[in-house]
RNA sequence: GCCCCUGUAGCUUAGCCGGAUAAAGCAUGGGAUUUCUAAUCCCAGGACCGCAGGUUCGAAUCCUGCCAGGGGCGCCA
């Protein structure tokens, strides 16, 4: 399959491709062609700017060689209205609204608005989100969340097979102080009320022991010896710490429209860390430092990493290569994609590194975004300034929630409370989803959650304004398919939105290709403000019907493309705003 | 000290595989509704694209140096 062939980008380029080759077989066998939209409006539609740089490698005037191209293209494809030649050497391309048309209904028909298939065949393990065990999700957790999210929606919709793993942090030296502070210091109501807030209390309560009492250490100590001996009693406790966790974050993970193929946590992985350090050991990898084990990494240029602690104990490196090793057995992917913040770019350089030198052939990718602060600076546990993460939901939910009240009086409880969440999170995912993964986040209130402007509560808004309108079409043209209508251009706001509906495919797969969500978001956006220039220029259902049928086409596309890009964000479309 | 990332309008950002007059949202000022949802639309003002060099016909975009902010750099994950 050709992908290319799905956008207008890449029927212009193939053959604009052609006409060079065939104009100017001189030129050199590497030199790529390129068609980009333009940068102005006034140029037309399209722009090719390589009679430029081929004018300096073959040594001739580049408007010469613009001349020779657009000399060839005569007589023009049915695709193109106009062809000119601009200021130094510029081609600008402009399509033919007969061809736009039909290129955008065939498009926007396929499945999923063209969204191409390049992942069939091949898995893809998304290891996101991955909260700690007793400890509640907070605003820190909401990156990876629905950026992890985001990226799995994009390669399911792009036919990979995805895994979506929830790693959780459900081992290490933390639950000796958990299992012991939770002998000590159990407030049982309220882990009842709430469980992980509860134990999150207890672990701390028990940490700051450890620190005023040696004895109470030790017996932590000692706690930790018996879970991982297997004593049955701390191992009850420990997997009911982990099944109230996980209890808890899935009502979380519910709130936000997200689900995972698995929940493995480090301990999973257990058995088989010392199996790592066999493979390394068979690689002549490992060697003794200061009494730990370590893989030395000096040909990659980076610090060495330690695989096994002086104590005996592995780390996090450990597990990370045993989950790589096990997730290549059981799946089989082509990619591994982690999502993780940006403290952690080296760590992720290290143990890829290693995985590498061991010959593991999955591609090992670290997507990494940046942290998340508050105005103050960052924020801490022990400043007591951290933001639950259902907090800010609520907290979303009950802004949505004033301005449906206000502006939506007559409308049900029930519908009103769905729609409040809906637009909530999605004003949540999509403050979050619009920015390039790699920006510092400060966190605002009214920054998370704006409703106007560039925001999710906008596109949603433009998705209900065509149901609405397709309610209506229903009652004025009962039993008339808009998918049936042809639509044809009649203005200018008409020919941008076709223009913009026939970027999609290729959208989908640039943001895929870059994990960058924010180029989806981006574009829809872009596709939004276009619609709401066309609603408010040109009437569709007050028009002649010829028209409206036609318009009424289009409005159709531009919501499919709408939701389908919006649910690619986990975004939901509700039908009435 | 070394390494990674970021620096574009008052604020938040897009553009960064080099291209024509740097593009949006918020905020500010003005306008649009007896007309398909005003969470909307239209118009205006607002930018030494961190600074300095370099490469190029052409640099926000590539290279070098510097400055500022964030993060990391052996037994936490």
């Amino acid at each position: 399959m050709n992908e290319s062939l799905f956008t207008c980008e890449g029927c212009l380029t193939e053959y604009v491709v052609t006409i060079f080759k065939a104009t100017l077989p001189d030129a050199p066998a590497d030199f790529v062609v390129r068609v980009s939209p333009v940068t102005d409006r006034r140029f037309g539609d399209f722009q090719c700017n390589d009679a430029l740089a081929l004018g300096k490698q073959l040594k001739q005037p580049p408007r010469k060689i613009a001349d020779q191209i657009v000399a060839a293209m005569s007589p023009l494809p049915p695709m193109l209205e106009r062809v000119e030649i601009a200021g130094p050497g510029f081609i600008n391309l402009t399509l033919s609204n007969a061809w736009l048309a039909e290129q955008a209904q065939r498009v926007i028909a396929l499945p999923q608005c063209g969204i191409p298939q390049v992942g069939e065949g091949r898995t893809v393990v998304i290891d996101y989100s991955s909260p700690n065990v007793a400890k509640p999700m907070h605003i820190g957790h909401i990156r990876s969340t629905i950026i992890g999210n985001a990226l799995d929606r994009f390669f399911r919709a792009l036919g990979y097979r995805v895994i979506a793993d929830n790693h959780l942090g459900d081992w290490g030296t933390q639950f000796g102080i958990i299992i012991k502070g939770f002998r000590e210091f159990l407030d049982a109501d309220a882990l009842a009320a709430s469980p992980v807030e509860e134990l999150e209390r207890i672990y701390i309560a028990s940490y700051q022991r450890t620190k005023e009492d040696e004895t109470y250490l030790d017996a932590c100590r000692n706690e930790l010896v018996k879970l991982q001996q297997g004593d049955a009693e701390n191992l009850a406790l420990w997997k009911r710490f982990v099944a109230l966790s996980i209890q808890e974050f899935e009502r979380v993970y519910k709130r936000l429209g997200i689900g995972f193929d698995l929940y493995r946590g480090e301990s999973f992985y257990n058995d088989q860390l010392p199996g790592v350090i066999e493979k390394l050991r068979a690689h002549n990898m490992v060697e003794e430092s200061e009494g730990a084990l370590v893989v030395k990494l000096d040909d990659e240029g980076l610090p060495l990493c330690i695989v096994r602690k002086r104590d005996g104990a592995f780390n996090y490196t450990t597990t990370d290569i045993a989950t790589v090793f096990s997730r290549e057995q059981e799946f089989h992917p082509a990619r591994i994609i982690y999502v993780t913040d940006e403290r952690q770019q080296l760590h992720f350089k290290q143990f890829f590194a290693v995985c590498q030198k061991l010959g593991i052939a999955t591609t090992l990718e670290h997507v990494w975004f940046g942290l998340m602060r508050l105005p103050e600076g960052t924020f801490s546990t022990r400043q007591g300034n951290v933001i639950k993460l259902e907090s800010l939901l609520d907290e979303a939910e009950r802004r949505a929630r004033d301005i449906i009240d206000a502006s939506n009086p007559d409308m049900p409880e029930n519908e009103k409370a769905t729609l409040a969440r809906d637009i909530g999170i999605g004003a949540v995912k999509y403050a979050d989803l619009s920015h390039d993964p790699k920006n510092l986040i400060t966190f605002t209130w009214d920054r998370a959650l704006a409703l106007e402007g560039n925001s999710g509560p906008y596109l949603q808004y433009a998705c209900a304004r065509i149901s609405s309108l397709l309610a209506k079409y229903a009652e004025i043209a009962p039993g008339r398919d808009p998918l049936q209508n042809k639509w044809r251009v009649t203005n200018e706001s008409e020919r941008l939105l076709g223009l913009e509906l026939l970027r999609f495919p290729s959208i989908v797969l640039r943001a895929a290709d870059a994990y960058k969500p924010s180029i989806l978001a981006d574009y829809l956006f872009g596709l939004s403000q276009a619609y709401s220039t066309f609603y408010q220029s040109s009437p569709v259902l007050k028009s002649e019907p010829e028209i409206r049928d036609s318009r009424i086409r289009l409005c159709v596309m531009v919501m499919l493309v709408l939701k389908q890009g919006l649910s690619l964000l986990g975004i939901a479309t509700p039908e009435r705003i």
